[in-house]
RNA sequence: GGUCCUGUGGCCGAGCGGCUAGGCUGAGCUCUGCAAAAGCUCCUACAGCGGUUCGAAUCCGCUCGGGACCUCCA
């Protein structure tokens, strides 16, 4: 198996993957508090982490991906322990149980995801269908010291903690640091430390979701639903856990201190973390408000104030999006995250979007070039070579930016030995059809966009007859017809290719 | 204010001490009836100033930009 180094945070460094029990991968990733549509940004870390699990698969782990779904216990002001749970907000603002709100969301982010071509994980669990694991997992804290009660809620306990532990082992920062250097906090009454948070808390009359606990009817904190359920999915410690980078210094760090106070052990062996999307250099965040939405960039418009659901095949759409000078398919998307490396930012621009579009036609088109070549007794080309630069890639740290690149190469070798510039051998053909399935397809996660229904293949003749009449126009010199067909087509969005061996067409 | 990250050619974006990715754009050439497509060639950059080194985009220091986190956020 090739050796595959993961960058850490822990440790801050490139580690070489040692599974706890190869070929099984436990593999957990924070996936969205559903409380209004996913934006962009969001999807960019679940692309990223689909990378990863499928390159994980490739290489022949038997991977369990668990993503799992937040759907109570985050509040809007998660420090002071305070005001409404977030779906329950919406809840009561649009009327509807909170299962439906996050029926809703849950049903939008997976269709687009979907588009995006991101398999699904392997468990996709819920907060709320994991209340008693929680309730048992703070027992335990409570057991073991390091959390206490105060009128039915129950906080973590981060000092005491940290006595004997390293708190801030994911962020970097001493707990002095931390304590000393903290913006002023309100509705800190409650807490013996500014620090702890909330594991349990007693539902106030409005709360819409609640449960009985030992401690009072209310519901759990957000930090505790991910400990409790890696726990029980994938074990006290296992191999790999991800997230967006801004989970770092408080979900993370809780989820560890929570994990560690209650099975006295380091949850997770790697710690993954994948850097945010910008617009005009700003991260995108639903609380800074500038996000634009999947269905939004996948056709170019504005989402109607008025459409029900941001869900693409549901959407409402209005004009023309402000912010795009075109539509961008969900792979062109796919293809221009996978430019950029998963740990560096990510800066959203018409003009980057629009020459990662070509670049990914250029490996499609070679890719159906490849199915047509013409191999020879002799090779001038290394593709074994290629191949191993491929994986190479992969390997450093899933650097897909690099991977791509040496697709590039295989592009330009491919068109060169159609145009009769350059030997590729039959086995070498093979090989670069293998690199095209394994990397292009299943690793990268691209696939071909147009659909091969019955209306395709009418147009694929229709276009053919024009293609043969243009060309029996050319023999017979008669240019001024065969121009005419030419830039006909091209009005109707068809751009032909001529070649040696025949005249070819795409849509553009 | 504190902690940390970052600054690469017209644009995007790799790079982790020597062999100067890749894409997009632009120019020229080849092919072509003319185009398009494709191929080839060219435009060879590392914010600034010092230092370490035989050698630095890459290490260190300072200066100036940009960003993230320290409150919820993927």
């Amino acid at each position: 198996m090739q050796p595959l180094f993961i960058y850490n945070t822990v440790t801050r460094k490139k580690e070489e993957f040692k599974p706890i029990n190869p070929p099984f991968v436990g593999f957990y990733v924070c996936g969205p508090t559903l409380y209004s549509d996913v934006h962009i940004g969001n999807c960019r870390t679940f692309t990223s982490f689909d990378i990863m699990y499928r390159y994980l698969l490739h290489l022949g782990y038997k991977v369990r991906y668990v993503r799992n779904i937040t759907d109570v216990g985050h509040l809007e002001d998660e420090v002071a322990g305070e005001g409404e749970d977030r779906i329950g907000k919406q809840a009561r603002i649009k009327q509807l149980e909170p299962m439906e709100i996050v029926q809703r969301y849950s049903f939008g982010f997976r269709e687009v995801m979907s588009l995006l071509n991101t398999l699904p994980p392997s468990i996709e669990p819920t907060a709320s269908g994991h209340i008693p694991e929680q309730i048992e997992m703070i027992e335990n804290i409570i057991k073991n010291g390091f959390a206490y009660v105060e009128d039915g809620n129950v906080y973590f306990n981060v000092e005491k903690f940290a006595e004997a532990n390293n708190y801030g082992i994911l962020s970097g920062r001493s707990i002095e640091d931390q304590l000393n250097n903290t913006r002023d906090l309100d509705g800190q009454q409650e807490k013996k430390g500014r620090l702890d948070f909330a594991l349990w808390k007693k539902a106030k009359p409005e709360h819409i979701m609640r449960w009985k606990s030992p401690w009072s009817i209310g519901f759990p904190g957000w930090h505790i639903e991910c400990s409790a359920m890696s726990q029980k999915y994938l074990g006290n410690t296992f191999d790999i856990h991800g997230g967006g980078m801004d989970l770092i210094p408080t979900h993370h760090t809780n989820e560890i201190a929570q994990s560690v106070g209650c099975c006295g052990q380091a949850p997770v062996n790697y710690w993954v973390h994948t850097n945010m999307l910008t617009l005009n250099g700003q991260k995108m965040s639903r609380s800074l408000g500038n996000v634009f939405l999947p269905v939004e960039l996948f056709t170019g418009k504005k989402l109607s104030s008025n459409s029900p659901s941001a869900t693409p095949s549901q959407a409402i759409l209005e004009d023309k999006h402000p912010l795009f000078d075109k539509a961008f398919s969900p792979m062109a998307v796919r293809f221009f995250m996978m430019q950029t490396h998963y740990r560096s930012t990510l800066d959203f621009s018409n003009e980057a979007l629009t020459a990662s579009e070509k670049g990914f036609e250029r490996i499609i088109d070679a890719f159906k070039t490849l199915q047509n070549l013409t191999s020879s007794n002799s090779s001038s080309e290394d593709i074994k070579a290629l191949q191993q630069k491929c994986y190479d890639a992969m390997n450093d740290d899933f650097n897909t930016p690099v991977l791509i690149a040496n697709l590039f190469d295989a592009v330009r070798i491919i068109n060169s030995c159609n145009d009769k510039k350059l030997n590729l051998t039959q086995n070498d053909i093979e090989v670069l059809k293998t690199i095209y399935n394994d990397f292009v397809f299943n690793i990268m996660g691209l696939k071909l966009e147009e659909a091969n229904n019955k209306a395709n293949n009418v147009l694929d003749n229709v276009v053919n007859v024009l293609l043969n009449m243009r060309n029996q126009a050319k023999t017979d010199k008669n240019f001024t017809l065969s121009d005419e067909i030419r830039n006909k087509l091209i009005e109707a969005g068809i751009q032909i290719k001529d070649s040696k061996e025949g005249s070819t067409w795409k849509l553009n």
